[in-house]
This record gives structure tokens, sequence and C-alpha cells, in this order.
RNA sequence: GGCUCCAUCGUUUAGCGGCCCAGGACGCUGCCCUCUCACGGCAGUAGCGCGGGUUCGAAUCCCGCUGGAGUCACCA
């Protein structure tokens, strides 16, 4: 009996061939995924591999899926998993299918589908792909020594056929076998989205561990599982999974053998987000975090925008572009398959361009927060706060890089005189006479009926640079250091006008006193 | 070490045999605009890793080298 097993599994192996068809989905029919893990915060390396399999769905007019691959609970986290949805939301990266949105291959987290994979583990076992290993890895080693085989090679193969009587023995001592799965012994070639043809030539790896001694599914086996199950067409992911997609295949002929799957899917590797370096962007680099982007201040757009230059472009002689935009022309197939470095400057160009884009009404919206935790402006906004705001608004967007920028530049537009302070650097470049320009400055606009920013320019240019004859640089510093206690404000005359007559001429008033 | 991927200005990207003694953008420098700072405009700076082929012709195709990266888990 054990013989015939024995001759029937041989020959069963020596059967095992990449059989399987690749998908010749197009269109609508295209199903992609982004399947992160919930450990740590949003990468922004992370984030481009979403919005580059989202925009490819747009592109095409198939469907995005959202899945969570949370098998380690050692390492997963309920924190992380929010913050990759609140992410996600935050950048305007919708899925058609997965968390939350729900979806007919429910439910779309790993730590939810534990019966599924188990039947998958008995059709693989009963076809004939899964073996049972008891060796450990101690004793894997070894035998590479014994045998004077490389060490770095791995598991041996050395149980594909273990006789019933061996097998009897290690269950006698107790041991539980994992699961592996019998790798065919050929070159495995694919054609990658990004990268063209790619063979990996036969025995590039050893049969490996799909399963864990007691039965719980590894991620070897669960993301190609799920990726078969969930119909996935079009597998973009991480240039550090290049060299795990052979044994993705491989596994993939044997679930179509088990008439688990149809198809095997394409496979896109993208290129990795560098930082300082050669390294990849890790997680310790601070500008590797989305939300330190977002909480300095990046635009979902900036961002996205940027992110999507980092590997693809729209064509030879622009790079700012909307999301609309980049689902438009978004081509897998023009994705450069050089490493890319995150580069702040860049990005904060970028950014700065998509703020400057923002309407002012937009724009005003999106700075309210950034006010409200910088404490310029406390809780809820009052009307005249919002019409500060408001009349600030155009001045400021045109030389912010990020929206938090603005709190520093418009405090002293919601400030009353007496809370106003005077900076340093400010002080240090004023002319000597200053006071002097300031108290003409004042008596030029005490009796200006019409204080708007036009009649502030006029009444001051013929006090301070036709009447005493200042050059315009000299003549309005100290009024606009008086007025902000900055050095560097949005256009002083228009700030003025929004401060009003009242608050302006104290202000003048309180500079030349204080001196 | 095995296997795999990658290689154009400082950075990013265009280029898929002649349109390129290599184009755009960011950065940097200078000038103009200007009430400061920005914005905007103009100009400048700087690159095909090396060596062989193939071809009338190569940044583009092939081979080798060098350099860089990834991966070889009962992590994902």
């Amino acid at each position: 009996m054990s013989c015939t097993t024995q001759s029937l599994r041989g020959s069963l192996k020596k059967m095992t061939f990449i059989t399987a068809p690749t998908t010749t989905a197009t269109g609508s029919d295209i199903r992609v995924r982004f399947c992160p893990s919930p450990t740590g915060t949003p990468h922004v390396g992370l984030i481009r591999t979403a919005l580059f399999n989202w925009a490819y769905a747009r592109r095409t007019g198939g469907k995005f899926i959202f899945r969570i691959e949370d098998t380690d609970a050692s390492r997963d986290s309920e924190e992380s998993y929010g913050q990759l949805v609140e992410g996600l939301r935050w950048l305007g990266i919708d899925w058609d299918e997965g968390i939350d949105t729900g979806g007919p291959n429910e439910p779309y987290r790993q730590s939810e589908r534990g019966e599924i994979y188990q039947e998958v583990i008995e059709k693989l076992k009963s076809s004939g792909h899964l073996y049972e290993s008891f060796l450990t890895g101690e004793e894997i080693e070894q035998r590479n020594i014994a045998n004077s085989r490389a060490v770095q090679l791995g598991y041996d193969n050395s149980e594909r056929d273990l006789s019933e009587e061996d097998r009897q023995s290690y269950l006698s001592e107790g041991r539980k076998p994992a699961l592996r799965l019998r790798v065919p012994d050929q070159d495995i070639t694919f054609v990658d989205l990004v990268r063209g043809e790619i063979t990996f030539p036969a025995g590039s790896f050893p049969d490996f561990v799909l399963v864990r001694p007691g039965g719980a599914p590894l991620y070897t086996l669960v993301n190609p599982v799920d990726d078969a199950l969930m119909g996935i067409t079009h597998v973009l992911r991480g240039e550090d999974l290049l060299s795990s997609t052979p044994r993705q295949i491989a596994l993939y002929n044997a679930l179509v053998e088990a008439g688990v799957a149809t198809f095997i899917p394409r496979f896109g590797h993208l290129p990795f987000v560098m930082g300082e370096g050669n390294k990849k962007l890790s997680k310790r680099n601070p500008e590797s975090n989305l939300f330190l982007h977002r909480d300095r201040g990046f635009i979902p757009e900036g961002l996205l925008n940027y992110l999507a230059l980092l590997g693809w472009s729209i064509s030879a002689d622009r790079d700012i572009f909307s999301l609309d935009e980049l689902c438009e022309n978004f081509e897998i197939e023009n994705v450069n398959p050089n490493p890319a470095r995150f580069d702040q400057k860049k990005a904060d160009a970028i950014n700065s361009a998509h703020i400057r884009l923002l309407t002012d009404e937009d724009f005003m919206g999106r700075i309210l927060p950034y006010l409200q935790s910088a404490g310029v402006i406390q809780g809820e906004p009052t009307a005249k706060q919002l019409e500060i705001l408001s009349a600030a608004a155009p001045l400021t967007k045109e030389r912010v890089i990020v929206l938090g920028d603005v709190p520093a530049m418009v405090e002293f537009l919601f400030v009353d005189v007496a809370d106003l302070k005077i900076d340093e650097d400010a002080l240090k470049q004023l002319p000597e006479n200053a006071v002097e320009i300031v108290a003409a400055a004042t008596a030029s606009l005490q009796n200006l009926e019409d204080f708007t920013t036009d009649a502030i320019h006029q009444a001051l240019s013929d006090a301070l640079v036709d009447g005493l004859g200042e050059k315009p640089r000299n003549a309005f510093g100290p009024v606009r250091t008086a007025i902000s206690g900055r050095r560097v404000t949005p256009p002083l005359f228009e700030c003025m006008e929004i401060l009003g007559k009242e608050q302006s001429l104290a202000r003048l008033e309180a500079f030349a006193q204080s001196r």
C-alpha cells in the first residue's frame, strides 16, 4: 500500500509542472488589491503602492480591493489597522470591495478567514501538493552540514517521500508536521508588468512551508490564496516581493490543479522608495510617516502627486497633475523600475503648487484645523475670525509650502495690540529713524476716511516716500514691524485693511511708545 | 555565498536606433518684477558607470565588468 502510494507520489512529482494559464483579463475585468499588514504607522512607500493599484483600477475601469493581512497577531495592532483606513480615507483613495465596504468575498481580514484556509489546505493536501515536514530548522541545518551542503540553501526536500514508518515514528515522538509545497523542478518564467520577462532557474528555492505545525497558515499560503479566491488579476506590489513570485506561481499552479483557482495573475513589481544613502526609506525615517506629512500640512493632492512621481511620470514636461489626470493616464507599463529617492524639497515644491491651485474658499477650510491646533483660533471660529480668515486666505495661499506654515504667518491678525509680540529679527533690521517713520505714518493715516488697501498705500507713500524721502523698502519696513511684529508678512496694506483703522493706529502708537 | 532586480544632471524624470554634442521639474546661483516674503518671468549650473560588440548610425540592442539593491524563515 505504502509502496503504491510512494510510486504514485513519485510520478505525481514528475508530472508537477506549471501548466496553469496566466490571466488574460483586461479593462473592467481587472481586479487589483492593496493588502497591507497592520504594523506601525502608514509608510509613504506603502501608500505609493496603494496609489498605483488604485490608479490602475481607475484607469482600466477595474476593481480595487482593500484587504488586511493580519495573520501575525504578535505584530499586528488595531491601532495600526485604524490608521491604514484613516490614511486612505484622508487621501481619497477609495476601494470597491473590502474593509468596511464589504463585497462578495467577505471577510476581508485574514484573521477572520481561518476556516477558508483550512478548506484550501485540505484540497491541496488531497491533491498531493502538500506534504508533511517534521524536521526543525536546527535539524535541517545539521543535515546540510553533514551532507556538506551550503547552509544558506536551506531545506533539502528530504521529506518529500517520507515512509509511513518514519512518519509514525515522528508522530510517536509527539512531533507535529509543518506542511510544505511540493515545488516543481522547473524553471519559472513570468512577464513582470514593469520589468519584463524574468526567469528563476529550477532549484532556486526549496519546498517551502505553507502551514505551521499545528495548522496555522502562513503568509506564504494565505496571500496567494486570498488573491486567488478574490479573483485578483494583477498583483502590483513592492520590489521586495519579486523573489517570492516564483514561489507564488508554484503555489498558484497547485491551487489551479486543486480546483481553488483558475488562473495565475500577472505581477508588477514597483521600485523601492529610498531614503538617505542607499537604503530603503525605513519606518525610522520621519519622512516615511504619512501622518507626519499630514500634520505638517501636506494636502492629499500634493502628497499623492509627489508619490506618483516616484517611478512614474505623466509626460516629458509636466509634473503637476490632479488625481483625475493620474487616473486617466496611469499605465503600469510606464513605471520606471529604478528605485526612487524620497526628496522632501521636491515634495514640498509639489505640495505648494497644489496649495496655490486651491480656491480661496477651499484653502480657508483646510487651514482652519491648523489654526485651531496652533491655538491661533480656539474652538469654533467667531464670525469676526472667519471674516479675517477669509480676507487673509488669498494673501497667504501663495506663500506657504505646507498648511502648517499658515498659523505663524497670520497670527498677528488675530491678536489684540496688547498681546502682539515683536520678533527680535524684525527689530534688528529696523532703520535708525524707525520711530520717526512710524510717527509720520500715524499722522498720515489718522485722518484717512477710506481705510482700504489702495488708500492706505497712497497715504503712506505720500507721507513716507515723497514726504520723508525714504526708499520704499525703508519706509514700509518699520510700519510692517509695528503692525505685525514680524519681518515677513503677507502684503502690508492688505493686512492693515483687515485689521482696520483703529487696530492699526493702536499698533503704530504702541510701537512708537515702546521705543 | 546562490538566485533575482537595478544603473541618464545633486534628486526625480523624458528618451523605447537617427528628431539628443540628451529635454522637463526640484534644488542651487544670478537678474527682472516688488512694501517684506512669496508668486511669476528670464538666464545659468549639472548627467547617459566602465569595456567590448551589433549597426551607416547607440543613452537606446547584445555581452562582460563594476557598482548598488532585494531575497534566500515554521515574519509579512
